[in-house]
DNA sequence: CCAGCACATTGATGGTTGTCAATGTATGGT
DNA sequence: ACCATACATTGACAACCATCAATGTGCTGG
């Protein structure tokens, strides 16, 4: 049961934990690559899009773009699938609502 | 005027420069104890809160919240306002406007 | 003018990050 | 079995970052 001094979830700061939370997913975002990198697959809808297709449009090196697709995977952003011998990325639905919910008040 | 060939806006990739000053506003939400800082600024409201208020509740050195509220202001994130000896700080509206719109869709 | 408070800046340090060349691994075709 | 393709991992390096102690700056009261 909630406690009759229980305050509204979000009257009370942010605890250490989901400013934790949170900020893993903004750092996600906080390349400029790795944004576009993500808009990307984002455009590519259900989908997704082949990797091999993001190497050209952002001129960087198959290992660094391999290595951004990584951090948007840890981070919960992107999911891959296997195609053959492709991989397939494609965004993780409802994988920006608490970065929304925070910027939203 | 407009070429026949325009595109919708959001149906463009995301431009190099916009992506540098969108991942510019991600890093400075990219820190637990930036994020929390913001927080608390932003529950001010528009009065803003003292910079003294701020130490203590975040656990970390004067010098350390004073960098830390610099990244903020220099990412447009929030201004300060003298009062005597103290600094009140506060969210610049808008501030997220970007943010937001890239996250939503 | 001096003492004290609020806040900023500097300098140092350990840790993290973006990048690429080189190499490794898995998959599919022949 | 072999080779080519798609992608990951490793290792190295320069750049950046979070943090704090020490010091500097600006304001106020006496």
């Amino acid at each position: 049961m909630a406690s009759a001094k229980s305050i509204p979830l979000t009257k009370r700061p942010l605890t250490d934990s989901s400013a934790e939370e949170l900020a893993i997913g903004f750092a996600a975002l906080a390349d400029p690559v790795r944004l576009r990198l993500f808009d990307l697959v984002w455009r590519a809808g259900s989908n997704g899009v082949c990797s091999c297709d993001l190497v050209e449009p952002l001129e960087r090196s198959q290992p660094t773009i391999s290595h951004h697709l990584k951090v948007l995977r840890e981070a919960g952003l992107v999911e891959s699938r296997r195609e053959g011998t492709w991989l397939w990325y494609s965004v993780v639905p409802d994988a920006l609502r608490s970065a929304q919910a925070f910027l939203s008040r």
